[in-house]
DNA sequence: ACGGTGACGCTCA
DNA sequence: TTGAGCGCCACCG
């Protein structure tokens, strides 16, 4: 039986480049509506990040598959959140994909994954 | 079993 | 709008 960290980490694959979720939304989506906090929980711990990649090899990855970006797993109110790696090399790698960071936050209206 | 931890989120002042 | 406060929940020791 999977457990709920590997709910999250499917969830979480689906998310395409240049797009985010919440973790509020990955946790409705796991099927545990109010354990956002767990989300943050899982994707810690998670050592199948993109960080283990060059943002070389990133570019012409088909490891989307496989890897989970949990870069791309954001707060609710469009402020960046925690990363295991460090929020700036987080910041780093969204604004690779595409996304624009304006004061620290991130337009929902226009990246969220849906 | 129990209590602490944390990459969260909502509410209210 | 911004921040403190508090509730939440999967895990782990």
């Amino acid at each position: 039986m999977i457990s709920f960290a590997e709910k999250v980490y499917n969830v979480t694959r689906k998310i395409p480049r240049g797009k985010v979720a919440t973790y509020a939304r990955i946790a409705r989506a796991a099927g545990s509506p109010r354990s956002a906090r767990a989300v943050g929980n899982a994707l810690n711990k998670n050592t199948n990040s993109y960080t283990s990649l060059s943002l070389r090899s990133l570019a012409r990855s088909r490891a989307d598959t496989k890897l989970v970006p949990c870069h791309r797993v954001v707060r609710s109110d469009g402020s960046l959140g925690g990363f295991a790696a460090g929020t700036e090399k987080k910041r780093k790698i969204l604004t690779k994909e595409g996304i624009v960071i304006k004061d620290g936050k991130i337009d929902l209206k226009r990246y969220l994954y849906r």
